[in-house]
DNA sequence: CTGAAAGCGCTTACAG
DNA sequence: CTGAAAGCGCTTACAG
């Protein structure tokens, strides 16, 4: 910056001045600056502004995979919204509570404007971490209690009920449910609780519960017909946690030459891409994690600017219905 | 860090060398000093670090997608190396020349240890801002020049002519290819021109051609089948650039009752989970995103410890035969 | 509208 | 093994 200032005949501060608050400096001065910028290839250092500034435009986001189409809509939304506002992206894939831990650390070391998480449940030691750091911070995909700071998500439980009384309606009987293991994690158990209630209401028989890794993909469908038909032979419906689960049904039926929907239905939840092309098409929960990202970075963009904001927001879901049920 | 120094009853370089150097220390007076640190909570400052000792261990990629599953796994290569290595990842996603020029700009401005980016064509301001700031550059999914500094990927071009000549093997003969636009990127090209020259070799028609959006998924397959077939009724294979579009393929074959691989052969590109769970299994080229991904992050963490390292690195790929061809 | 001075929180030689 | 001093490249009040 100093050889800038000596190039264009001005004080460091005037170059300063004219990236930051052009407006305070005279034009022809500014456009001095500015070619003297071009000429020395001056690309200012965001690390010194920073420590000096005490502002960051970096927002961290902690997600358990990437390779989940949930999870990648919202880092498309996340990165789209903030690079509209010059802001940055730092992202860390944390899957354990160990990793999300050491994560948290490191990210924290860059002093971020925000920090986005997935889910309400983390370590202890990260919560006090994250507590005592001052730093915004954001919970996706869920908006149950607890809640560090903010929230963006949908009632999770709500839309997997509302499913399992659509499979009702249409007159299945036997209806399993394939959902994600560790059970107990708040973001999959609510949706199984949802549905559980929703099939007790409707008097029906709400134990045929499969569990299956995170990890599984397309197989979780196929495990969970094959255990779950074990365990009741009526079995005449599939509600999976996830449209992988549910597409891997819909291959199991195929193979196992298992007529849908008139003898079997799936449904998934997601509306990823493949759910619309998949034959028949699959019913799902369109979630909406596109904009879960995008009003995650709006709630970091608006803290960080000083304005008050909400601190829940939710995106809402949405039934649609194809040919799989 | 002089409140830790304080508390600790030590000058602050001496924290900063129980941190960073903790060898150099005596034990005892380290142990005071992390217990200091854990008390009071202090997390350090990198940013300060970073300007201090002008070293960074921030590496930042560019992809054009997200949602796309190759540079999903390169991401989470890149991510689960660099994590390993005490670095951060800092994600940039750019689909413009203009964006990618935006991206970079702001990036160096982080002064990064490397900047991974995907493809090697980029516009010439983006060429020079890389090139002048000196930062390690490594490009991925791409072998061939112009290479900016490294890369790391595979030959395109002998992966898609290998699949040609598969489907060829296997009596095809009017044998379409359903690539991405703009047809002219070298990324696409090269699969393109690999799979034309492999099917003149054999004697066969090389311009069934078709071209979509990189935006299009699964849709991708079906039109150009409809547009392919309408050229050449006598259409028998279809070869894709990406296992999505292949996906696409089958299901419209279902849709159509069209026997595969009876009738019609459909081949992909990526070995995607999905391929592996369709009915028939796709036959494909597995690519190894994830490999490229570690490889990258490898070619930056040698770079920045000062090693030399090669500057190329191919990571292969295998055809993977399944029922649809 | 422009500038001299202090300071952001570390690290780096260099002494002791 | 430990510390006093300078400096990384900016920004922030505060003068002029």
């Amino acid at each position: 910056m100093s050889d800038v200032a000596r190039e264009a005949g001005v004080s460091p501060m005037t170059v300063s001045n004219a990236f930051k608050r052009p407006e305070i400096v005279l034009p022809e001065t500014r456009e001095r600056i500015l070619s003297a910028a071009r000429r020395l290839g001056y690309v200012p250092n965001g690390i010194a502004g920073m420590l000096a500034s005490g502002r960051s435009n970096l927002v961290a986001v902690l997600v358990p995979s990437i390779r989940n189409s949930s999870f990648a809509r919202t880092i498309q939304g996340l990165s789209d919204a903030l690079s509209e506002h010059g802001f940055q992206l730092l992202l860390a894939v944390a899957d354990t509570a160990d990793s999300e831990f050491q994560a948290v650390e490191s990210v924290l070391a860059r002093r971020p404007a925000g920090i986005v998480l997935t889910g309400n449940e983390h370590h202890p030691d990260t919560v006090r971490l994250l507590r005592q750091s001052g730093v915004p911070l954001v919970e996706t995909w869920i908006l149950s209690e607890p809640i560090l700071d903010m929230a963006v998500g949908f009632t999770l439980g709500d839309a997997a009920g509302e499913m399992a009384r659509f499979l009702v309606s249409r007159g299945y009987r036997h209806i399993g449910f394939a959902g994600y293991l560790p059970a107990e994690r708040s973001r999959f158990l609510e949706r199984q609780r949802g549905f559980q209630s929703a099939l007790r209401q409707a008097g029906l028989r709400d134990d045929l519960i499969f569990h299956a890794d995170e990890t599984v993909g397309f197989a979780g469908g196929r495990l969970a017909m094959t255990e779950l038909r074990a365990r009741e032979p009526r079995l005449d419906a599939l509600f999976c946690v996830t449209d992988i689960f549910a597409v891997g049904a819909l291959f199991e039926c195929q193979r196992r030459g298992i007529a849908v929907p008139r003898d079997f239905a799936v449904a998934g939840y997601g509306d990823f891409e493949i759910a619309a092309e998949v034959v028949p098409g699959l019913t799902t929960v369109r979630t909406r994690g596109y904009e879960i990202g995008r009003a995650a970075a709006s709630l970091v963009v608006e803290r960080a600017a000083g304005r008050a904001t909400t601190s829940r927001v939710d995106v809402g879901y949405e039934l649609i219905i194809r040919g799989s049920a």
